[in-house]
DNA sequence: AGTGTATCCTGCAGGC
DNA sequence: TGCCTGCAGGATACAC
């Protein structure tokens, strides 16, 4: 699921409702989520207080009091969600709180006064680990820069570009090189640039390296502005959908004719995911040893 | 260094 | 209706 815009919408949801709140106590329905023990996970935790909410590429950061911070990766299905504990008595749901029941509750921190914060998460392929905040940092270092950085110029990203020669869809996926890019936006951002998702990272020259990362910024801050994509299970901090899947250009799109061609966009499959893109619009320079 | 494969887990769509 | 297969916004470990 969520990527970076996700993520981020998730924060902007989150920071209002839950940031000053002090984690009086948590439950744990789904330990596998946990990178530790419950017990000692527990007693990290509990007593401190939430002073900020924060994002670091698909990751939502909850930093504590006590130079603690809770780093919950949301995984393919992951949201969090603010519940009022009990509804309030007489006229229906607060207005800024999600009303949606979670499906799939693994980890739910009781916030004093009313409010339940829930890690709900359907296929467990998130996480939420409380880290001190140096092993944080150092975590931190090994991540890619964030696409959004305006300390990242074209020329940063070209240099980084050119010391691979995975794919561009493969090379976008990978967090230690570009922090917060998934399969959506990998293939929506390809496809505004113009680049084949199989061509050799090191086979763009500074100009369509710089293309490449306006297109991604563009894409990921309309997909911000949208509240995100929703395909089938991401949901808001309000439990609310993402508006960005009808402005999709290629992702999912196999067979349906291209926005900008109406070429039918295809679907190929490498490094174990799908990647779309449309044939006309993209094209594989594909003389051999392109991109050495 | 890169790639294909398997793994974690649940749910859903499509074919029969 | 049921059963089966394949696929899914992620991340990692492994063998080659």
């Amino acid at each position: 699921m969520p990527e970076l815009p996700e993520a981020e919408t998730l924060v902007r949801g989150l920071r209002p409702a839950i940031q000053g709140a002090k984690i009086a106590g948590v439950r744990i329905p789904h330990p596998d989520v946990l990178r530790a023990p419950p017990r000692s996970f527990g007693a990290a935790v509990r007593g401190r207080t939430i002073t900020e909410v924060g994002r670091r590429g698909k990751n939502v950061l909850l930093l504590l009091d006590g130079d603690r911070i809770l780093v919950v990766n949301l995984g393919m299905t992951g949201t969090l969600l603010p519940l009022l504990r009990r509804k309030p008595g007489a006229g229906g749901a607060a207005p800024d709180l999600a009303d949606p029941r979670p499906t799939h509750p693994a980890v739910v921190f009781q916030l004093d006064g009313n409010l339940d914060l829930v890690f709900d998460d359907t296929r467990r392929f998130g996480s939420v680990e409380c880290l001190s905040r140096a092993a944080w940092e150092e975590r931190s270092s090994r991540m890619g820069p964030e696409p959004l950085d305006p300390d990242l110029t074209g020329a940063d990203f070209h240099a980084r570009l050119a010391r691979s020669r995975a794919p561009l869809r493969s090379w976008l996926l990978d967090q230690k090189r570009i922090a917060g890019v998934g399969n959506i936006y990998a293939n929506e951002a390809l496809f505004l640039s113009r680049l084949h998702p199989r061509r050799r990272a090191r086979s763009a020259d500074p100009q369509e390296a710089a293309l490449l990362l306006t297109s991604l910024r563009k894409v990921l801050r309309e997909a911000i502005h949208r509240g995100g994509t929703t395909i089938r299970d991401y949901r808001n901090a309000l439990g609310e959908p993402g508006g960005f899947a009808r402005h999709l250009r290629v992702y999912g799109r196999e067979g349906l004719p291209c926005s900008s061609c109406t070429t039918p966009v295809e679907r190929i499959s490498f490094g174990g995911r799908s990647a779309f893109f449309c044939p006309a619009c993209q094209p594989m320079p594909s003389v051999r040893g392109e991109g050495t």
